[in-house]
DNA sequence: TATGAATGAGTTTTCATTCAT
DNA sequence: CATGAATGAAAACTCATTCAT
């Protein structure tokens, strides 16, 4: 008996996990970990509460894989192919426009990935690719010092620390009802932070 | 120097108030609020479990007192005099060293206020004065523009924004290790914010 | 007797909520609300502690229950057909020993009506059916006013204040071990009351 | 130093005692012995909360004797001179009006004495008290059915519960907004009792 | 002495986890 | 298995009592 199609075959199992996971990225963006309840959680995914313990042995154990989910979901956005070879100042509006593109397609991971009480709860397999995950961006920017295209006064993590940011801070005050931000907005912090991070004498006119 | 004079004297009803404030302030600042419990607190401030409830009703009411608390502390620091009259550049370095210093020597305080949970408890009266607090610098900025002095294609509040997150990024990646933030870094941070924010025919001499 | 058939076949919650009911009736009744305690009636009822709120929102919700049923279950009783066309003293004796059966027979629940303190947590619907559930018996009083078999200087109201004062006395020195009151005493109890307050040309031949 | 005058001197200390106990009669009898806290006792009384304890031993002790003063209260009315020699009926109607005089000018006492919780806290005198208070009534009760003008199939005790029980659940159900009670229902309830209770041969036609 | 701040054991309530059905 | 009732340890909160001032 075949479940068919060119769809991906998926059990009653996975479609449980899916539904788990889900509800628990979207409880714990909202409320954060220690504001999450696993009753609640297995409340909005309609699945009986003591079924969480058939998917994962803890709330922690939730949480990482929650937490990992979304990470993943964020590097798979930034290192999508499609900017190599290109001029410095296009690859960074290449990987602003992901980020924002993450933001707010994936809005609840954004927003999940922005919480402070991570460390309560992440074991080390999360914190190995919370740390790892943007080494290449890292690289890259040293690159660019080195081609003086970028200012070269700050580390590589400085750059990348202000820059996402930037970004983090105009979502969630958007959200907060605080700052209207569009699109316009958002290219314009994307030009305003270029031209403050290249390097002064490589200010490109574009 | 004597304890008399011009220093507070202050009772055991208030010398223990502020014990539980201080401990609270660094329980929420390194837990979030659902994270930490009363009695923590009371342990950490060194007074027993029940005494909170002759100091606030409840646990919201305490977290609402540390939140304005902290945001007093924080407006206190950069509506401090001293920014009158002098050159747009040199206001914003002023404003910019204060935050830098607020995140230092007030860290709990700047890095509970940064967290994301609060909306889950703050009053109307903790609300107002989120809303409030920075409406001079939002009206600083909007002449700033009218000057020609900043780019005009972000309103004040998307500029307020990007450097505040840029910070809080600054500081909370330090925190966790991932950055190494000098006042070397800072002072480039600075200098690429305000060269990426002034208007483009006013930025530093090409 | 066969378990199935007319047998209510009751389920494991359902168990365990009659358990707490009457585990929480015995104790209100016995001690009051404010003096019984939520593990007290756990602990007799042979359930855990937190089972309670699976049950119930709260405590006083709980209180609110016991009080609905207790009374549910007198009115039950003074309400059971049978009392239709018989002559008034008939129907006044068939009233009288359907309160000294509740008093008897579900001794818990007629204490636990009787005590003082239930304006404390009585909410809007227990205090409708406290208020309404007599309303038959005043227009059954008012009926035989109207006939001139009961005396019509008192309103009916008043009436069965003192008959239930009477027995809700009886009973409560008995428990207190004051009054021995054996099924003669309720007899002639019943008599004096009848006898008092029928109108006085109706009374007993003289 | 005289404090002078003819009133009676009383020092701060018995002035406070004096507060005390008022302020926990009108707590206790509003919200019963474990409904009230010492704190709202010390507070109604304009008393400091600490105080108590200089002029009890306990919350349990301060209830105690607030049973003993509200008991010794309605003694003192209830055997006040001036019954002698006085026709039975005239006796009953005296006794009556007594009680109704208890229950309308030290309504405090009246309902607290009623309150069911007394058992938790009540101590060997104070049960003393309780039970013994009323034999003189038992034994002019039991003189009037050896003279044929009260009925003998009830005991004594039971007469008195029945009185009591009424008078209690009058007043109890006046205070509810259930009944309304003006002296007309209250003499019309005396001559019910009376007229119930006589001996039948007796029923004086007054 | 009188006060009311402080205490900590006890109360109501919550919730991660277990387990009978 | 999947469920949701049950659990009990821990949280928020209360209050009789103590004690520094």
């Amino acid at each position: 008996m075949v479940d068919s199609g060119t769809e991906k075959v998926v059990g009653r199992a996975e479609r449980t996990r899916r539904a788990v996971l889900d509800a628990a990225l979207s409880l714990f963006a909202e409320r954060g970990y220690a504001g999450t309840t696993i009753p609640d959680v297995m409340a909005k995914a309609n699945v009986g509460a003591g079924s969480l313990y058939r998917l994962f042995p803890s709330k922690e154990a939730l949480a990482n894989e929650v937490f990992r989910e979304a990470k993943r979901r964020l590097l798979a956005r930034l290192f999508a192919p499609g900017t190599r070879k290109a001029p410095p100042r296009e690859i960074f509006e290449t990987l602003w426009w992901r980020l924002v593109g993450f933001a707010r397609e994936d809005a609840l991971a954004f927003r999940f990935l922005e919480l402070q009480d991570h460390l309560a709860y992440l074991d080390g397999e999360s914190r190995q690719l919370d740390v790892t995950a943007l080494s290449p961006l890292y690289l890259g920017f040293l690159r660019l010092q080195e081609l003086k295209v970028i200012r070269d006064d700050m580390r590589p993590d400085v750059i990348l620390a202000i820059i996402w940011g930037a970004l983090v801070s105009l979502i969630k005050n958007e959200r907060l009802g605080y700052v209207r931000v569009d699109d316009a907005a958002l290219k314009a912090a994307c030009d305003a932070l270029y031209r403050g991070l290249a390097a002064p004498s490589a200010a490109s006119p574009r």
